[in-house]
DNA sequence: GACAAACTTGACGGGTGCGTCATCTTGGCC
DNA sequence: GGCCAAGATGACGCACCCGTCAAGTTTGTC
């Protein structure tokens, strides 16, 4: 994505992995313990490399956190947002969105864990790359979809958070289900809002 | 709630004062750093005791932490919970535990901090006495209102899960605005949760 | 006021993590 | 094969935290 697609030398092979096996090990060590009770040297446990090494890739256990987010929060995110605002209608607005991030979940439910593991770290420390923000993007194709006539109008600050709570919640049962439903679970959410932003534009 | 109501001989009043200051020295600590990376030294430094006291009133930082967790999270979950068994219609159900669980907020927004903080972790180590539990409870009751007729058929794993996850992050918009806006989160929440069990018992 | 029990204090030993750096190893190149 | 630069290694110094405990202080009692 951001190196040169050739020269796949020896020294440019090695220092790809060593980077991405301090990714994977820091992705099980902050989900398994936290980011705020793991440190540097349970990341390096997990790799076959010598402490020293760390610090060749990244400056701190911040850095790597960091990473691991942006590489792939940054994804669903936009997958989401994408779904949205190609939806021409209130019913793909939601069930494109849910589809969308349900089935992302499904994919990677590894990062589901971190992300589950972290998310009152993430969002009070780190919240500029991640749920924090996902809610603003939501509230804000809302309140679009609002001005368009999509949407019935509804307090969309309270609509986003809803669609976010549920997304989270309902995620995690939906991993625990063996296959991921994630064609059930994308129907259950859609109805939910669906139904709900009926039945409060009709009323007050 | 425990002690003998009489006897504030000032041996017990310093005892009472001394475990209050570490609990709430906890609570603000916990909330801040988080659970795993605080220490029992982060929060005697946040009371005017000596690091060697603690031990004297708490063997370790988790105890302090379940205290902290059973001494309020209870609470929420038991008024909630009798909020939902009061209830003889399908509005009474959702609109009451909401109502109760909006009011507890917005009377402890401090405690909610620590659970939004820490929800990851107490969740992933301990389990029993908060958010799991509760989930598991709603769910419960779905059912059994699903079964007395209240509340029309749906799946009561999401719907709970749902519900719980809305309850969550209205919460946390709720607390923002100024004044805390109880009865318009119970009014959002309720017509949503009407609206969406509405559709989703009449389609599919 | 004197005494014992209850409690507090903070220094201590043991342990661990952090980030660095001198040294060794490996890959690229002629 | 020989040389140099890039990179890996792990021991080191420093800092900090944990849980304990001997010594000091406070409280209750006679």
């Amino acid at each position: 994505m951001s190196a040169p697609p050739a020269a796949p030398s020896r020294r440019e092979a090695t220092k790809q992995a060593n980077r991405a096996a301090i990714l994977a090990a820091a992705r099980e060590v902050f989900a398994d313990l936290g980011y705020g009770a793991a440190g540097v040297r349970d990341i390096v446990r997990g790799t076959a490399l010598a402490s020293g090494t760390f610090y060749n890739y990244f400056p701190d256990k911040e850095a790597v956190f960091r990473a691991l987010l942006e590489e792939s929060v940054a994804e669903a995110r936009a997958l989401t947002r994408a779904a949205r605002q190609a939806a021409g209608s209130l019913e793909d607005f939601v069930a494109g969105a849910y589809r969308a991030y349900f089935g992302f979940l499904a994919a990677d439910p590894q990062l589901f864990d971190l992300v589950r593991r972290n998310a009152g770290t993430i969002s009070t420390q780190f919240a500029e790359p991640s749920f924090g923000l996902s809610i603003a993007e939501l509230e804000e194709d809302l309140r679009a979809a609002v001005a368009a006539g999509t949407i019935p109008e509804h307090d969309a600050a309270y609509m986003a958070a809803a669609m976010v709570g549920t997304a989270f919640e309902v995620g995690v049962r939906m991993v625990q289900r063996d296959p991921p439903d994630v064609a059930g679970a994308t129907h259950f959410a859609t109805e939910l809002f669906l139904g709900g932003m009926g039945r409060l534009a009709s009323r007050s």
